[in-house]
RNA sequence: GAGAGCGUAGCUCAGUAGGUUAGAGCGACAGUUUGUGGCACUGUAGGCCGUGGGUUCGAGACCCAUCGUUCUCCCCA
């Protein structure tokens, strides 16, 4: 047996980490419930075919495959010799895998909505907090698995939904204690763009290199544009669109004489203005480069960057106005945001945001000084922990030096003394870790004891 | 998929131009005579120096391969 390991990309959680992510979860769940959002589970895989050529052909590579059980069934030899050559040759075969991990939790959610859409109350709101999984290279802010908490709307095509989800992110980022931009903008806009600058199957190729800009600045973007073949008067364009600043209302004026003609550019600049001044949140940004990669979103999108610290988006999500028709059940818009948890964890840790309190594990631990003593002590731990006060007592009889040591260790704030002077008057000496306090109690004040 | 750095004690790392029995700090455990901890002091345990090969009289140090890990690009949460 060689050195027990992780899996590449993946980590254990111990006590401290579980209590911070925990922490990251209730809270952003508390906003989806207060928002009216219902919980969802789904599987942890999927059918291949459910997620195979949904998140473009990079994204296909990045699903991570189940392999078939019984494969080395011998009456069937042939048949797995024939499929995986088939796999060498880089296809997919049903004979190898036909199952994977959940690659995020939008496409699942289509898929549920399309085997549901019969029983389901439209406007359908689901939240659904669940890990996925991506067969990507680690570094930093980036899992092999990692949670995402993803909210989505499917049934309504009202903007209302999106300014919803704007105070959202706004809500939780700012009950989290994590400073962000939410920045926004229009698919529309930049399938108006495209279609200025030629035609509307360019709109990937621009998208793709306008979303580097403010990795790799103008010139290299103008490089990028040539090398996707698109001409000069094209690219000044585009040029002029990328050097659109100033604050919200500014941009839009300025975009308005670039686009402002096409109607489907018109119809975007109106629904961000909707947004912007019925959300009224004062972190939203309009970025005319942002593009997001997933190809199934229509109308605004969403990306969320924390501020003062370098990590990727911590959360994205958009408007599909077609996403259920992969699994033929057409008609059925929707829109949704992602929150990615472990990035938000590394970004609070790195600017120390998470508050002290949730660590506090024990409250109270009672010490062993004998057995008569330990019985006393037991009996009353019992009482507290009814009235959900977290203790424990000391597993064993032993000198106060050790108790003492295995309390600061754990940081529990209080500690309850009974030997034998305490049992013999019936009483508690209740000492507090951090202040050295301590003071002698009744059984009956020790349990009313606010801790 | 492409590239770079790093693998020495549980953790963070030293280890000098290859040269005796491989070091420190922190942590763990035990103790400094069991009714008051955090400090201090003393002691103990713990390493096929990631793995395999090569160069050499001699390798933790050099070379090759391999595995693991971290980071960058691509893409993303």
């Amino acid at each position: 047996m060689s050195k027990p390991s992780l899996p590449q990309g993946t980590r254990d959680f111990n006590a401290e980490t579980v209590r911070k992510r925990n922490y990251i979860f209730n809270t952003i769940r508390s906003v989806f419930e207060v928002y009216g959002f219902q919980p969802l589970e789904t599987p942890a895989m999927e059918n291949l075919d459910t997620l195979m050529g949904k998140y473009g052909d990079e994204g296909d590579k990045l699903i991570f495959k189940i392999l078939n059980n019984g494969l080395d069934n011998a009456a069937k030899h042939q048949q797995a010799k024939d499929d995986f050559e088939k796999v060498l040759k880089g296809k997919n075969t049903k004979g190898i895998t036909e199952r994977a991990l959940r690659y995020d939790l939008t496409i699942p959610f289509a898929r549920y909505v399309a085997m549901n859409h019969g029983q389901l109350t439209f406007p359908f709101k689901r939240y659904q907090i669940q890990p996925v999984w991506r067969a990507d290279r680690p570094q930093r802010g980036r899992y092999r698995e990692f949670y995402q908490c993803d909210a989505d709307v499917v049934g309504s095509y009202s903007l209302l939904n999106e300014v919803e989800f704007a105070n959202i992110y706004a809500t939780a980022f700012e009950k989290l204690g994590v400073d962000v931009e939410i920045k926004i903008n229009s698919r529309k806009i930049l399938a108006a763009l495209a279609e200025l600058c030629g035609g509307a199957d360019k709109m990937t190729d621009i998208t793709v290199a306008i979303d580097k800009l403010d990795k790799i600045g103008i010139e290299k973007v103008k490089e990028e544009l040539v090398q996707r073949g698109l001409n000069e008067s094209q690219i000044a364009i585009i040029e002029k669109y990328l050097s659109i600043n100033g604050n919200n209302e500014e941009k839009l004026i300025a975009v308005k004489k670039i686009v402002g003609d096409n109607a489907t550019a018109k119809k975007g600049m109106e629904e961000i203005e909707f947004l912007i001044h019925y959300s009224n949140q004062s972190q939203i940004v309009i970025d005319f480069t942002l593009a997001r990669g997933l190809n199934y979103y229509t109308g605004i999108i969403f990306e969320v960057k924390a501020k003062d610290v370098q990590m990727g988006s911590i959360g994205g999500g958009g408007r599909y106005d077609d996403l259920t028709s992969t699994f033929d059940v057409p008609n059925i818009p929707g829109v949704g945001i992602s929150f990615g948890v472990d990035r938000i964890y590394d970004v609070m840790e790195e600017l120390k945001l998470f508050p002290e309190e949730v660590q506090t594990a024990t409250q109270v631990i009672f010490f062993n000084l004998g057995e008569a003593e330990s019985k006393a002590a037991f009996s009353l731990m019992q009482q507290l922990r009814s009235k959900n006060i977290r203790c424990e007592i000391y597993h064993e009889q032993t000198k106060f030096d050790k108790q003492f040591k295995y309390a600061d260790k754990k940081q529990i704030p209080y500690a309850v003394i009974i030997g034998s002077k305490e049992l013999e008057e019936n009483n508690a000496v209740i000492k507090n870790l951090k202040s050295g306090e301590q003071k002698n109690l009744s059984h009956s004040e020790l349990l009313q004891f606010v801790f």
